[in-house]
DNA sequence: TACCAGGAGAGCG
DNA sequence: CGCTCTCATGGT
């Protein structure tokens, strides 16, 4: 490496801590209607954490502060940033909120769950990220799949620049990583019956077996098919990736919470079948059917608060 | 202490 | 198909 090009990355490394040319690490977005506490809330993601007004998280090999005003979104990266796009897919700026809102059927449980958190969003994860976060989630609390990620980055992760004064932080491990790790090991991150899962799709996903970027370009059931291929993946997972991962808009995971909002706020009377349920979510909610699920399951988790 | 959590897989009739 | 059981761990 030349001396020069070495005295440049110097330079540049510490220039997000210098006043003088923060702009290339920080960048103001405008918006309307995102709720960031919310979306960063509302169990698609689990990394990021409240701090000072703002959040920190890892988006790639992105440290990132993220914090609201009112129409803006405000990112601070630790090392400069010439192109934003990543960030701008990330938190799908380009969205247009009201197309969706306006797709949704006019029912009253719709108007209550948009009316109390108008602004929740759903973000564009990395799918390997998502698939595998969302095998450690089965039969665990939002808490807890935050604390067992938390673990699996900080014993497994690669280390990424952080800000002076911050603590250090890890990108999420990748697939040959988490394929090259024991069980045992995977079990001392609190995972449980979890791991044998997660190390066995992490191998599928590392060796190619299963093609992650093929997956994208899927029709819906065919990705979907593809997806639940993978041991510790079944219908709900395989609907979580397709919607926050890959961004299929008619992905309708059904968890505990949404199946309870189903039943409550749709047939309060009568217990539907699983495949009836199924019909009515394919048909009833819309071509931004998985927008709806989760307005849905933020509200009924949240007692219709919107907290 | 019981019950529950953004489930999946396997065994059963 | 639909039911039941187990899996591991910690919050409420």
């Amino acid at each position: 490496m030349a001396a020069s090009s070495a005295v440049f990355k110097s330079v540049n490394a510490a220039a997000c801590d210098n006043p003088a040319v923060m702009n290339d690490c920080e960048r103001v977005f405008p918006v309307r209607d995102y709720d960031l506490a919310a979306t960063l809330n509302s169990g698609q993601t689990f990394r990021w954490q409240s701090h000072d007004a703002g959040w920190i998280g890892v988006v790639g090999s992105h440290w990132v502060r993220l914090e609201a005003t009112d129409r803006t979104l405000t990112a601070r990266t630790a090392r400069p940033v010439t192109d934003w796009s990543w960030l701008a897919h990330y938190l799908q700026l380009d969205l247009n909120l009201d197309d969706v809102l306006a797709s949704f059927p006019d029912d009253e449980p719709l108007r209550s769950a948009v009316g109390a958190c108008r602004g929740l969003r759903l973000l564009r994860q990395d799918p390997w990220e998502c698939l595998a976060s969302f095998i450690l989630s089965s039969t665990k609390q939002i808490v807890q799949i935050r604390q067992i990620i938390s673990h699996l980055c900080e014993r497994h992760g690669e280390p990424v620049p952080v800000p002076d004064g911050h603590t250090p932080a890890r990108a999420f491990p990748s697939p040959a990583r988490l394929a090259d790790i024991s069980e045992a090991e995977l079990r001392h991150c609190k995972m449980g019956f979890r791991a044998p899962y997660l190390r066995e799709t992490a191998r599928l996903v590392a060796s190619g077996a299963c093609d992650l970027a093929l997956i994208h370009e899927m029709p819906l059931p065919e990705a979907r098919a593809e997806l639940l291929k993978l041991p510790g993946v079944g219908p709900k997972i395989a609907d979580c990736v397709l919607l926050f991962g890959f961004g299929f808009p008619t992905a309708f995971p059904v968890d505990v919470w949404v199946m309870r909002a189903l039943r409550q706020l749709y047939f309060p009377r009568r217990r539907p079948s699983r495949p009836r349920l199924q019909r009515f979510t394919e048909t009833h909610f819309g071509r931004h059917a998985g927008y709806a699920q989760q307005y849905l399951f933020h509200y009924i988790r949240t007692g219709g608060r919107g907290v």
